[in-house]
DNA sequence: GTGAAAGCGCTAACAA
DNA sequence: TTGTTAGCGCTTTCAC
């Protein structure tokens, strides 16, 4: 029980292996009648080319991967959908490596690509800011794009936006609804946008004349439950404050349960936006108030970006992703 | 610029390429001596396989695919992360393949994993319950392993829940808080589980002797979207419900937002229910009661199936896996 | 416009 | 215990 090759259609249609091989791949200098002839007995025979041969000659897989760590669902979710979108009708195919903790294990990625043997890859943050799997890469030869990397930005092309700017501006909108206590919940320290963000916040609290005290600075990680823990900690203590603001979407969201938990109902007691306009600002009630980033448009673009590479043609090097305000429900006016 | 091959690292070595094959594979016939050097060798020159050259000659390409349609983030992120989690430290690789409509991509699915030469796929619903993709995937001999199949149980492993028992169960935890004006909202039509559901929900209400009045049932698509829609048909109509059971979580999370946007409160005006135990049940206020499904573990399972024949090794042909009913604060008794 | 020969990097089968 | 030979199925020369 053999697999149909090259060479069974070459029978079929009375021409040789290469001459099938021109046809498949559409090279030129075939008549038209042997292009029918080899379509033809390709079809009759259920002809599949066999990949790895391909690959093990061409030197290239059609296969890309994505390269992410996993705290908020939310966040891999739009990622994912973007990649796939923009490889639905393209031959790449996507290997999904989640990597527990990018920090630490740097240093195996690369053997882990490698031995995957990708044509390239989409980095995610914090992975897009790893120095070591970049210069790994490049020694590689491995092809990347990468998604809000915040340092090394002309190693590879790069999707980036505005932190400091989205953080400053919903930070002000919170400022501008009259909120002068306000507690933060930072994200994973070892994603560049914790500080980014962070400098964005207190840009726009210095300019409001607010002194932020370090106690009302929560660590978190980004997830639904370190959000929750954060929250905790902060309506526990006797100064309560009157909004938060939280560096994702999940962290906001565990911050509104932890209100909950102290009988505070949101808006009226305690204003709370988030950051990344994920699926779960919008199925919460209320709704959050938080900083659209296009995930799902970076995602799609890096991937363009990545599959142009490959195919030799253009791609652009960097692109400014725009973010913008969603004002919903979660944020209101402090009480009088 | 040539990659370096096992030629290679005999050639440091001081032995044949077989020989190198031999170590880097573990077989055994390898002098002590031999293999230490041949391992040093192949350090010093960093190699690594490749994986193509292996996979054409092995026939095995180490890669299993995930086929899954996308209504509902939070069940697929319980899969991926289930089947990842199996492969844990294992060579296989991941490659996820959404299809949008399987009911209608069908006979294009199998042209797809041929080509994308996997060694298996993990089938989720409704793709595990697809005759024409079951029949295909045997006819390429393509392993796979399923998730809640329905029909052609002893066609391919599976992994089965009880869905009309869980079904029923929700159902009569809500008819004993009391409830008799209950309205349902239904998932995707072309996913067995919707039936199956609805079958359940029958039988306890019958139990009770609740007549169910056909215009209280609003069709879904286990999306949060479709589920906001139906809650919207339910509270627009006169004779407003106390209970709604919805067939997953995401609908009964749209559902719970309906209710918000008739200034309903929940679970004091009226209660609502879903179904899978997904993140966003435990992420919502109020948290919502539902039954768990399994999903992370169904995908390991899945996955453990799916190694295992790959390797030879035994494997268990069907898995029913428990339901629990989760309690959580969406349902309450109605008002008097 | 078409085909023959060579080889991608590896392993199976056999030989030594 | 180790090496030799012969492919896996395809594409890349380079002839014709």
């Amino acid at each position: 029980m053999k697999r149909t090759t090259i060479v069974d259609v070459g029978r079929l249609a009375g021409v040789s292996a290469k001459t099938v091989s021109r046809v498949l791949n559409d090279e030129p200098h075939v008549s038209a009648a042997v292009k029918q002839r080899v379509r033809e007995a390709a079809d009759q025979l259920d002809y599949h080319p066999n990949v790895f041969a391909q690959a093990l000659v061409r030197r290239k897989s059609n296969m890309i991967g994505l390269i992410y760590e996993n705290p908020s669902p939310s966040y891999v979710v739009e990622l994912q959908r973007g990649v796939l979108e923009r490889l639905k009708g393209e031959r790449y195919r996507l290997v999904v490596i989640p990597i527990r903790s990018v920090q630490e294990h740097a240093a195996e990625v690369v053997g882990i690509l490698r031995s995957a043997a990708l044509d390239g890859v989409v980095l995610a943050p914090p992975a897009s800011d790893n120095p070591i799997i970049l210069n790994q890469l490049r020694d590689a030869r491995i092809l990347c794009a990468r998604i809000v990397p915040t340092r090394m930005i002309e190693a590879a092309p790069s999707n980036l936006v505005d932190d400091v700017a989205a953080a400053r501006a919903i930070a002000e909108y919170v400022i501008e609804l009259g909120h002068r206590e306000i507690a933060i919940i930072r994200g994973d320290p070892t994603h560049a946008s914790t500080e980014a963000r962070m400098l964005g916040y207190m840009q726009a609290l210095h300019n409001a004349g607010i002194d932020m005290r370090l106690e009302r600075i929560e660590p978190g990680l980004f997830t639904f439950d370190s959000g929750l823990v954060a929250g905790r900690q902060i309506f526990a203590r006797g100064d309560r404050p009157t909004a938060i603001l939280a560096q994702n979407d999940d962290m906001a969201v565990g911050a509104m349960m932890a209100a909950r938990e102290f009988g505070l109902s949101i808006p009226d007691d305690v204003s709370v936006v988030g950051f990344d306009d994920s699926e779960v600002s919008r199925v919460t009630w209320p709704r959050l108030t938080t900083i659209r980033q296009p995930v799902f448009e970076m995602a799609v673009a890096a991937t363009e970006m990545l599959v142009a590479q490959l195919e030799g043609q253009e791609f652009a090097m960097r692109i400014l992703h725009p973010h913008e305000l969603m004002i919903r429900e979660s944020a209101a006016p402090p009480r009088a």
